[in-house]
DNA sequence: CTTTTTGTTCAGTATTGACTAAACAAACCA
DNA sequence: TGGTTTGTTTAGTCAATACTGAACAAAAAG
């Protein structure tokens, strides 16, 4: 395909492999980015994207289930028909920064293994405790300045 | 091994085994956070981790590589010394966030595709694109701000 | 120069996971 | 009821990769 939506596709697909998202997963957001019109059904996304039924089956529910689609219902087709779901950018970026409290988290268990080591023993940990702590403080008020001024334009 | 330190550290791993880190490379990560002395030869880290030296010996490589931990030179020893590189985890969450910014310009090239499309088409497109270019600004200052306030109890 | 120590590279194994085709199931239509 | 359309599940393939043991290379110590 040399079309230059397909290669963007393949692009948006290569940039969410990165981020450990399969492949195919990618392209169907990436075409749901793009599509005209912008709900498709499964076998829309069969035949643009050259995937197996069985790989859109899978992939679309893995989406699903990762909040990035949602399955919209159609009256009048009995077809499934898929879409981003709107917000979907704001809450990735928004659970991928909440998770790095799992870190902070981490760093807290191991301090405790050394409470009674000697304090510099625990030196590296409490620096990577604190960083973690300041970014999972600072980033919450950061969203809701976000969340505000994204309201502000629409309203 | 029901050493809780040796716990921590396979929890360690596993934490960064999901951030795409390979499970041996995280052993060496978590054992390097808490470890005494806090710089391990490859042989100690071969017997603290129970790994291979071969394996060992990539994944001290590939952690090189990715600017976590270093080599540090010891006189009187030709054995390799590792110890965790500090500031690592300030790094790793800065370009972490940095690499919001791919988000940014894929968002970009596929609005330049739709250029001569209907406007409500580049909808999903653009606000994709005013999330992470937010984002790539505001994270920014918040560095700045994490920085000096760091300096800051330090100095 | 030989031996020992230390680290890297290579070959092979095992595991994981993305993908497909084909069998299956379920819902609609004749 | 039978046939068609649509989606899921299963079985098996293919590729990637983390890991090990063994061969290899390099450097120091004898």
């Amino acid at each position: 395909m040399s079309d230059p939506l397909h290669h963007f596709v393949e692009e948006f697909a290569l940039a969410y492999e990165m981020a450990g998202i399969p492949r195919t997963a990618g392209r169907i957001l990436g075409w749901l980015m793009v599509c005209d019109p912008p709900e498709q059904t499964a076998s829309q996304l069969v035949e643009a994207l050259g995937a197996s039924k069985a790989s859109i089956s899978t992939m679309t529910r893995l989406l699903v289930q990762m909040h990035l689609i949602e399955r919209v219902p159609k009256r009048g087709s009995r077809q499934d028909h898929f879409r981003i779901r709107p917000g979907t950018w704001s809450e990735r970026v928004k659970s991928g920064l909440a998770g790095l409290s799992v870190y902070k988290t981490l760093a807290d268990r191991g301090l405790r293994l050394l409470e009674n080591a000697p304090p510099e023993r625990g030196e590296r940990l409490r620096e990577m405790r604190e960083l973690y702590a300041f970014f999972e403080e600072e980033l919450q008020g950061l969203f809701e300045r976000y969340e505000r001024r994204k309201r502000k334009r629409k309203g």
